[in-house]
DNA sequence: GCTTGGGATATTGTATACCACGGATATCGA
DNA sequence: TCGATATCCGTGGTATACAATATCCCAAGC
């Protein structure tokens, strides 16, 4: 005696931490971590009333995202946004390296001729739109020919510790990616990449991948300065 | 005008959350997941009073390791121990196989001669007992070897991405391990790497190593069905 | 006037009580 | 006898109350 109406499980499957991790998650991702002038600190009961939750299912989702990376919990102090320094940065990059090397290495035995197809067609519109000197869609671009590169490897453990690096490199990269002069030997790079991928060169591809993103990590270490900056705007 | 007499914060670190899901880390890193008679799901509450702790901590406690990935918390249903398929775990390997490459790589340039020797004397171990048969050590000595050069790359983040999979892969190896076969190929191999990170030859170094680990996915890949027994002792 | 100590307050950590959902079982009807 | 449905119980999810500690401020003393 099935209702006419038909409706999807509703809050079944949904409990309020995830859901609670799930908001938090995304408006923490969305925090300009590296201005100084940014308050660090989250209060718990504030948050806990903003979001229309009580503390427990809260602080769960503050452990989650403790594990991720993207908080630090101090034991009977609180709550901190995780801002990391230029160090630790060029190592998640360098392990970010390390992962995408495989990616690419198993893309050449596993990726189609479509998925070659369609990485190709993204290096294409991240090349033109480079050319129209286009930054931040250029950086969206950018940034799903690496993606794709992971999904490419069809190893889902692969994409999901490269998932969790590439979440919490976010507030970087949208401080790096404003160097023009950079990104010309970049076009180059992928365009290599897409040809090795595409000749099933694994050496080559997993190569040319790690290279690419490794001189990413250098850049980033030499640009530093201008991400960790001290004042944004015109004081306060 | 600093005291004179040094000493470091005290018992500050430790809360029950910490406490906890450092106790139930250790405890489930002994269970033998593969044996299918292992009961699987968690009882909250069980483990509370066992633990002489309320739910709370508790809760925030598995929560942790559920991001570690040891246990997985489904809605409404439970708590059960992550009992990881062969594809999985393979992938799994494949990660750490471009991990320890990368760290391979990493200590070609920045190992100190002292370490090496470390490596190289670790390496000579792992000869030795694997020559008198003493595979549970022999085993012990092949886990340190590859720690070392973890270790070795001086890339915390690394070692941080490592040593969870590693900690996931841990009764997987328990499991594994057990043909001596395939041993005399390992040896020649890590006298190759110690070889290789001996001269620095960093493209050397991370290939072999890449390909030293991911045979042994392939490896496990192929006695899967030893490791995934369905009946252990006798019967019950 | 500066430093130090003590207390008030705010905030985090933990315990417990309550609620809601899921699974199992029993009962009723075919 | 088999199946379906309703009800009950066990368990996990959430809220809240309580305990402990850290921080801040003010006062007192040097």
């Amino acid at each position: 005696m099935d209702n006419v109406i038909s409706l999807q499980p509703l809050a079944t499957s949904t409990s309020l931490k995830e859901r609670t991790h799930r908001a938090l998650r995304e408006a923490i991702l969305e925090v300009d971590i590296y201005n100084r002038r940014t308050e660090l600190k989250l209060d718990e009961r504030q948050l806990a009333v903003g979001l229309g939750v009580s503390r427990t299912p809260l602080r769960e989702a503050l452990v989650k995202l403790e594990q991720e990376g993207l908080v630090e919990i101090r034991a009977r102090k609180g709550v901190y946004l995780k801002r990391r320094g230029c160090d630790e940065v060029v190592e998640m990059v360098t392990v970010w390296a390390a992962l995408e090397s495989m990616a690419a290495r198993l893309a050449c035995e596993r990726a189609s001729e479509a998925d070659i197809g369609a990485l190709r067609r993204i290096g294409e519109k991240y090349t033109l739109e480079k050319a129209k000197a286009k930054l931040s869609e250029y950086s969206e671009a950018n940034i799903e020919f690496h993606r794709t590169i992971i999904l490419l490897s069809r190893c889902n453990v692969l994409e999901k510790y490269a998932e969790d690096l590439f979440d919490q490199l976010k507030p970087v990269r949208r401080g790096a990616m404003r160097d023009s002069s950079r990104t010309d030997r970049s076009v180059v790079d992928h365009s290599n990449i897409i040809e090795a991928i595409s000749s099933r060169d694994a050496d080559r591809a997993g190569d040319l991948v790690r290279d690419h993103t490794l001189r990413l990590g250098e850049y980033i270490r030499r640009s530093w300065q201008f991400l960790d900056r001290e004042f944004d705007g015109k004081g306060n």
